[in-house]
DNA sequence: TGACAAACGGAACGCAGGTTCCGTATAGTG
DNA sequence: CACTATACGGAACCTGCGTTCCGTTTGTCA
């Protein structure tokens, strides 16, 4: 069940490898074995678990798949907001190295950043919560992420205009919202359906100068 | 600050039959004169309210913005839900008069129904709700005038095809889902917000064949 | 292997929100 | 004006969920 997420090989079972850790934090003594397997299933069962139901999910649900008792996940996490972003994270820095991914031009490149960001939305119920703002207000270190990704749209939307293939009355806020509002229905379990795809498509016709 | 997506009807209780009690209202003896005055200003309160915040607001806030205990509330209405039901049933009837309304052919007519569903979405989130099926199962009488206008939606969108002016690949449901996901934003109070309209506009010129 | 800090699990707590109960108030009537 | 069915208000109750507490288990190190 936590299969898909090996795709980016970014984390796997070593040490701490958040680039910089949250705080700059004197000499964390290692964890014991156990702890450390744990914090790892807690993380995996969150990110499943998260992904398929959104930030509404109870926490014993991801303490139970995680096979853990609340305490523990507790224990790493201290509380469902931290954990949560934890997750939320991750997904923002896939999303974020998406932008950079090359493409034609910047036209092309905005619309495949589009497309992408709508198949992450559509299959991560947690992204889609953290970035409709739907959950309370998310950890400032999330917003603040979250405040990148829209700088960097920004920028993908204003080359695009530039090139001339996109209309400009229209903010990159507003165009990241079409994409979330398009994703609103979809099913998170398995892949991504075509009516969600669909749904980006249009989205992205409507913001097409040619066609 | 609004839950949105998350949003959740609490049903307590158990899981009983349905009593399915279609008891057309048969010669109800009248109500007592403040009894009707309550029950009005109960429906007005939520109204206003549920416009504003959706279905998550708690119920204490409809009673209090009507000026009447909890316990009267539920003298007039079983459930929350029940409430939820009693006022969007009558926003559903004001859309589906909406699709009626007469205009040059049969593009304009469904583009010109979209926008006013847009406007309404936008305005009150009970809506929004209802429509993005966001509370758990709605009512089953809701349920069956959203059926409707869902129907509604679908034969304007067929005739506007018809006609060539709108794309057919793409459903009715996904249509309305485009609608309402472009909506997801808006703020409540006052009147549409700019931002959103100029989404629903994307949206729609994303479905247009021309342009 | 024994000792102890670290970690564990899950019962218990607190709060929020829907729903019920019941003592009190009052509209309507004779 | 008295009487009663109707209606009222809001405290109390129940459930769900986030979080805390604490007695028990276990990894680690000497």
């Amino acid at each position: 069940m936590t299969a898909r997420r090996s795709a980016r090989g970014t984390l796997a079972g070593d040490a701490e490898e958040p680039p910089a850790a949250p705080v700059p934090e004197q000499a964390t003594r290692p964890l014991r074995a156990d702890a450390a397997r744990n914090r790892q299933r807690i993380l995996e069962a969150a990110e499943e678990v998260f992904a398929r139901d959104g930030i509404a999910v109870p926490i014993d649900t991801v303490a139970e798949r995680a096979g853990v008792g609340v305490g523990t996940l507790y224990r790493h996490f201290p509380t469902k907001e931290a954990l949560f972003e934890a997750v939320v994270l991750r997904r923002l820095d896939e999303l974020l190295a998406a932008v950079a991914e090359p493409a034609d031009d910047a036209t092309a490149s905005f619309f495949a950043f589009l497309e992408q960001m709508g198949e992450q939305v559509a299959l991560k119920h947690d992204l889609f919560d953290a970035l409709a703002e739907a959950g309370v207000d998310l950890e400032a270190r999330c917003a603040a992420k979250v405040g990148t990704l829209k700088e960097e749209v920004r920028a993908l939307h204003g080359r695009a205009v530039a090139h001339g293939g996109v209309r400009a009355d229209i903010t990159a806020d507003e165009v990241m919202g079409l994409v979330i509002g398009a994703c609103s229905h979809a099913q998170a379990p398995g892949a991504v359906d075509d009516s969600t795809r669909r749904m980006v498509r249009v989205v992205c016709d409507g913001l097409r100068t040619d066609r």
